[in-house]
DNA sequence: CCTGTCTCTGACAACGTTGTCCAGGCTCTA
DNA sequence: TAGAGCCTGGACAACGTTGTCAGAGACAGG
């Protein structure tokens, strides 16, 4: 499952056990003496059961304290705080949780955290957790559909109550019965695989479409096209929206224009300078992600001729540079937000089916869209 | 403690009890007949018992097929595999918490997650929790020190395992009880209050004194300075940087150069046209952070002088502006990943005691910061 | 003084898992 | 063939909490 790159692996379901001496390793309880803090039993926490002990009332009273319940004098109540204060006791919710059922938690499974259009989707759903009072755990999947399906059932194991994933894999039928188990699931920025469930996306058919118009509407005819693996859903629609918009105005696409695959550097940077090499070079490029653009800027601020561009997504100082890029801006937090209150919704009862909810684009014109064809 | 909006919040200790008429609310229980899995009960997941029963076998069988433990015939172990198919069944992580001690999950707080600078630290946490099988549970302080607070605490009644902090409060006494009780803690990017705990930071003072001296060799005397809110730790140390670049090269500092406090556009836009007005304005700007560079840079762009401006941290697409910006650049990637592996080798038990651990910055010329004085 | 009601409190079971321990059946050897 | 030892499987307690229920006082009304 995973590596461990130490002694520390709790969750490791391989076997330690006693070796065939008889030895065994040490239990855990019995680190840190050195740190326990009186009144606690050997190595643990308190519990209520010593909180009880020590203001000399029931267990139960404690809960009830505790959990603010009523029935309580003030005299005992008082007792039993003081209990608690002494002993730095703090609810063990792992045992709440089992006795309730609900961990006050969901999951968020998406492509990299260190995205800056996943950062703010990631902060949108926290906050609306918050309002709820869960917390939210993350998980990177690293565009790696075996590592999405690892994460998903670890937070499943851990009862989440229920996911917000941006679905690295095509696949999601391995969610099925944890669905009908109860765990709510909201599929963002991409359509889950083989599954009905609740979606929200952009328009990224739309936003493609217009921003490749927009530059048609500036007179380009040769536009180029680079954009992430085509297996990718968002890839494949901004991919259809260009095509569209090329068909609509009459323009036949060649394959040159066209390069889809891995968005790192090196790859798109040889696509861009490709297409803009030979006799008859493309004279404006859409791009289709964030990663892509920041490449092409660069190889755009190489080159001898102006190139029109307009890029998917927002990026920052996008407007301070020479040009200002145009882009087609989505809004990551708005996706993260619906996603995340249609993920309470579920869980409260109140929304009916899956649904698929479409976020509108933005077209933010800065410069770089509106440079004339230089031919 | 935290605002409900709806009926979902499983955390609530206040109480929904009964009301006077003696009603009560319909049990959690009796939710989403019609999605229940047959063979499961009643709106449950199905469990080890569950497993044991359909297989025909005993409970600790069913246990030890599902963590590999040895002593299993092959043909045992192939009918409780099927029986775990059929019901789709999925350990209960909280209760294995429970038993066992260790949540394999550590907390991340941190000021906001939408930050470019904490996305990636996040992001190599999560790599190296990953690593020693842990999952990651973020929380976003809003730079509020209550927040932060709620957010530690409850990370600590969830029992992580460890927690690294990037506080926002300047007291953590109230983590004592949890560090006493075990809970792995390392703080970074500023030093914990009042408390003796791991630290992980980066060189502020010296990276910003590196960066204003920067500016001094470049001829330049009148250095403006605009930061953020001086009880903040790091805000603090790039302050001094810069009155110790300043004071070695005999530069007496003006009132009007520097100017500390919240750093949204807004005052920091006004903070930077008041230090380029007036009779003697400043030829250079040190800016203390990410947001407040771009701020300025906004502001320079519509400035008819050149300015020269050297930033703290470094930001996407510096280079390809005009001039490229010239930045201390800090490795957030690095300071999240020292921070983990200093958790899990608290967690293991290889670390002594509490430490400081300093980070080198790197300035990185671009052109901004090598402009000449415009007087 | 007894009875009924109300308030406060605590004993106990249950949540789902894992560790301990023991029993029964098997193989192997003397 | 009997005894020793191993392998497999299961009964049971425990983890720390909450829900249920019933008991113990207090107090008022008859």
């Amino acid at each position: 499952m995973l590596d461990a790159t130490s002694s520390y692996n709790p969750m490791d379901s391989r076997i330690p056990v006693a070796d065939r001496t008889g030895h065994r390793t040490v239990p855990e309880t019995t680190r840190r003496t050195e740190r326990r803090l009186p009144g606690t039993r050997y190595g643990n926490r308190p519990t209520m059961k010593d909180v009880a002990a020590r203001a000399g009332v029931g267990l139960k009273t404690v809960s009830r304290v505790v959990n603010g319940e009523p029935g309580v004098t003030p005299e005992t109540e008082r007792r039993v705080q003081e209990a608690i204060e002494a002993l730095g006791f703090r609810r063990n919710d792992s045992a709440r949780v089992l006795r309730k059922g609900r961990t006050a938690s969901i999951g968020l499974v998406l492509e990299d955290l260190a995205d800056p259009f996943y950062g703010p989707l990631s902060r949108a759903v926290e906050e609306v957790a918050r309002a709820h009072g869960a917390l939210l755990i993350n998980g990177s999947s690293a565009e790696d559909a075996d590592r999405e399906q690892e994460l998903v059932l670890a937070l499943c194991a851990r009862r989440v109550d229920g996911l917000v994933v941006i679905p690295a894999g095509d696949d999601h039928r391995y969610l099925e019965p944890e669905i009908k188990a109860g765990v709510a699931t909201v599929f963002v920025d991409r359509p889950a695989g083989h599954i009905d469930a609740d979606v929200v996306v952009s328009d990224n058919f739309g936003g493609a479409r217009d921003g490749v118009g927009h530059l048609i509407a500036h007179g380009h005819r040769r536009i180029g096209f680079i954009g992430d693996m085509p297996r990718i859903h968002t890839a494949a629609e901004r991919l259809r929206g260009y095509r569209t918009a090329m068909e609509d105005a009459g323009i036949p696409v060649e394959d040159a224009w066209m390069s889809l695959g891995v968005t790192d550097p090196e790859r798109v940077g040889r696509a861009a300078r490709e297409m803009l090499s030979g006799p008859e070079p493309v004279t404006a490029i859409f791009t289709g992600n964030n990663r892509v653009t920041v490449t092409v800027i660069r190889v755009l601020a190489g080159h001898p001729r102006p190139v029109a561009l307009v890029g998917f997504d927002d990026i920052e100082l996008a407007d301070l540079l020479q040009p200002g890029v145009t882009v087609v801006a989505q809004d990551a937090a708005a996706l993260g937000r619906t996603a995340a209150e249609r993920l309470f919704r579920q869980l409260d009862g109140t929304l009916l089916g899956p649904e698929r909810v479409e976020l509108p684009t933005r077209l933010i014109t800065r410069g770089s869209g509106e440079l004339p064809p230089a031919d």
